[in-house]
Parts: C-alpha cells; sequence; structure tokens
DNA sequence: CCCGTAAACGGACTGCGGTCCGATTGGGGG
DNA sequence: CCCCCAATCGGACCGCAGTCCGTTTACGGG
C-alpha cells in the first residue's frame, strides 16, 4: 500500500538508476501476463498469485515492482493517460493551448470519457483497490492542476482549486461503472455531464 | 458481500419474523461494542475479529446480522440517516415539502453536508468497504429519488435522473475525506459546492 | 577471468474479510 | 413439565492482498 510505481511519472524522471536486465524482464513478463489475465477473465477475478504464476515471477517481485493491485493498473494505464495528457499540453485546440479556456476544459471533459469508455475496468482497479487512492494517482494530480488553471482562468469568480475537486468527482470509475450498469447509456451521461460542466462554468 | 442488512429500511417492514431473545441480545452487543471500538481506535484500524471478540460472539454471528464490515457500518448509522430523511419527507421549509424544488436541492446539500462532517469515517467504511457499494446502499437510493424529483420540478430542461447521479458524485464520503486531509477546510468546501449546485439548477 | 556487493528474487508467512456447517439453544405445542 | 425443531451460534476454514527475509544473480572493477 502506499507505493509510487516506479514509472509512473511519464514526461520526467531522467532516469536515476540503470534498470538491471533481469528486471527488465520480469517487468515486461509481468505486464504481459496481467493484461493477458485481465482480458481473458476479467479484471476482478484475477489474483495477485495467478499474476505472478503466469508470469513466471514470484509474488516478492510482482510487489516490490508495483506496490500493489492498483500500481499495476496505473502501469497499464500509463500509455493512455501519457497520451491525453500530451493532447492537452501541446496538441490542436480545443484541448490543446491554442483554445480558449472555457472549451478547453469541455474538450477535456470529453475526451476523459472517452478514455474512460475504453478502459474502465483497469480504471476501477486503480481507482478503488484502497480508499482514498483515487486522489494519491499522479495523473488525478495532473487532470486536477489543469482543470484548475481553466477555471481560474475561464472564471475568475470560482473557487477554482475547490471547483476542480468537485468538478472530477462525476468522473470517478465506480460511479460511471454504476450509471453503466443501470439505464444510463454512455452518450446519454457524456451529453448530461457537458450540460453540467456548461452551466457551470457559465456556457 | 452483497448482503442488505435485515434492518436497514428505516420506515417500512411490519417485522416479518419476531427476533428471538438471544438474537435480539447479541445484535444490541455488537452494535455497542463495535461503536466503542470505532470510537477508541479509529474505523479503519479495527478489525471485524475485534468486533467479536470484545462483543463476546462467534465471528458467523456477527456477519449473519450485518452480512459486511459495510453493513455494520450502515447500521450504525441508520438511526441519523433516518432522521435527515423524515426532515425531507415531513420537516419544516426549506428541506421540508412546504419550500420551492429549488431551495429544497440547496437545503439537501447543505444539511447533507452536516451528517457529513458529523460520520464521515463510517460513510467512508460503509462505501468504501467494496466497489460499488455506494450505489447499492439504501440510503443513497433515497437522496438520488428525491434529489430527481426536486430537480424535475426546478429545472424540466434537465436529465433529471442523470443530472442527480452527477450531483451527488461530490458527496462522495472519499472525495470529502481527501479534501479535508488536504488543505481545504469544511466550510470552504460547503460554499464551494452550493455555489455549483446553484450554478446547475439556474439559482 | 574472477570476485564482491548491491540489487533483484521468490515463496513462506501474516492478518484480513468473508463462508460453512456441526453444535447449541430458545420457546411454543403436547 | 418436557420435547422438538427451527433459528441461532461460533470457531475452523478459505482465498485474498500485502510483507519479510534468506538466497540468488547481474555486472563493474581488479
Amino acid at each position: 500500500m502506499q507505493h509510487v510505481p516506479p514509472d509512473s511519472c511519464p514526461l520526467a524522471a531522467p532516469e536515476t538508476a540503470p534498470e538491471r536486465s533481469d528486471a527488465a524482464r520480469n517487468r515486461l513478463r509481468i505486464l504481459a501476463a496481467a493484461q493477458a489475465l485481465f482480458d481473458r477473465h476479467g479484471v476482478e477475478s484475477v489474483s495477485m498469485d495467478r499474476i505472478a504464476a503466469e508470469a513466471g515471477v514470484g509474488k516478492g517481485t510482482l510487489f516490490r515492482r508495483f506496490g500493489s493491485k492498483a500500481g499495476l493498473a496505473a502501469a497499464l494505464l500509463d500509455t493512455q493517460d501519457s497520451r491525453l495528457q500530451e493532447r492537452i499540453l501541446f496538441g490542436p485546440p480545443p484541448l490543446g493551448p491554442d483554445a480558449p479556456a472555457a472549451d478547453r476544459v469541455v474538450a477535456f471533459f470529453d475526451a476523459y470519457l472517452d478514455l474512460l469508455d475504453d478502459n474502465l475496468e483497469l480504471l476501477r482497479l486503480s481507482e478503488t483497490a484502497a480508499p482514498g487512492a483515487r486522489y494519491r494517482i499522479g495523473s488525478y494530480g495532473f487532470w486536477r492542476v489543469h482543470l484548475t488553471l481553466m477555471l481560474r482562468e475561464a472564471c475568475p469568480d470560482l473557487d477554482a482549486d475547490c471547483t476542480a475537486h468537485l468538478l472530477l468527482a462525476p468522473l470517478d470509475s465506480d460511479l460511471q461503472h454504476a450509471l453503466r450498469q443501470g439505464q444510463f447509456r454512455p452518450e446519454r451521461i457524456r451529453s448530461t455531464l457537458l450540460t453540467l460542466v456548461n452551466r457551470v462554468i457559465g456556457h
């Protein structure tokens, strides 16, 4: 618990220590085995013992590398998170920097919902593995800071820091999962959420 | 897992089977022991084994009565939940029925934040014990239905069912805990959330 | 080529939430 | 008053996530 995966900072880290060859081999084996088992049996019903066995490594190795089941999920999500983060930092409008802040807020929610649709199970694993996990993960911090900056620009009369947290709450993977389990189709959730966001930032 | 505590429906249930005397005695013992241990050591660090031992009952008894650790928390919260539910159904304005729907929405969020401040640990236990727990608990259904009806009346142009879910998201006990752990004082969270709600329902 | 050491390894171990099922007991009917 | 059986009891048991620590291994310097 409470362990940051060693390669969780996508756009930084000048590699403090070179990775030993057996460590690299095992890291790849573990990621491949986890991905395969998750695809085949669903995220919930695959235990860490099983992943370790499938990868041909000991349980200790698995936990030293990834810290927890949530950390393993975060590592598998890392590629997709980084892609969205790059589009926000350097990409074209309306997501990227060459657009009005209000448009970027809406575009962010729209893009995040895509990410959510594609990775709901993994996100849910990474966010619900332990209480408070969602808010300690690095990527949550990124979304939060980005949204805060945009709100500060688009709505100077709001408490941007606090509002950012509250506006991110509807993106909680566990809520989104529950909504999809119920009667709500993804497109309905999307349009309702975007309407809500638009009202908060004043269109 | 996935077990509804026998007495979780506060305003109904005409008592299908009379409770045996030893069962009643043990139920009270368990609730008292749990409350005492939670107060003394904090919710997280008290195990179900410990509660059973303190209450002088077997583990099986504990789980048969309350289904899970979350169910036990729900039973301890039941009194407070019911009190707020009664104020909503029968109490004075602005929470009760003799007020405009928009005012009742705001009053509900205000009152729920009070409940949250007083019972954060127990709520967190009941909502984070298992993925999706929050949305399966009876009281969540009550808040959701109430909010849906109010929104339908106050904002006919919104998708009331879906918006109700999304507006309840910021009340998630795990988020509220994380905010309070950080730099955010309860009054700041309250005023920001109420501002947000007012914007969504159009003042 | 070998050697020392720091790092990685892996499986036995812990404590947890939750389940199972044979033993026990409360309380109404004969 | 006793007897019976359904409901309750309780602790042994399970699989899980996560930890610990003695053993093995990669690899740079001599």
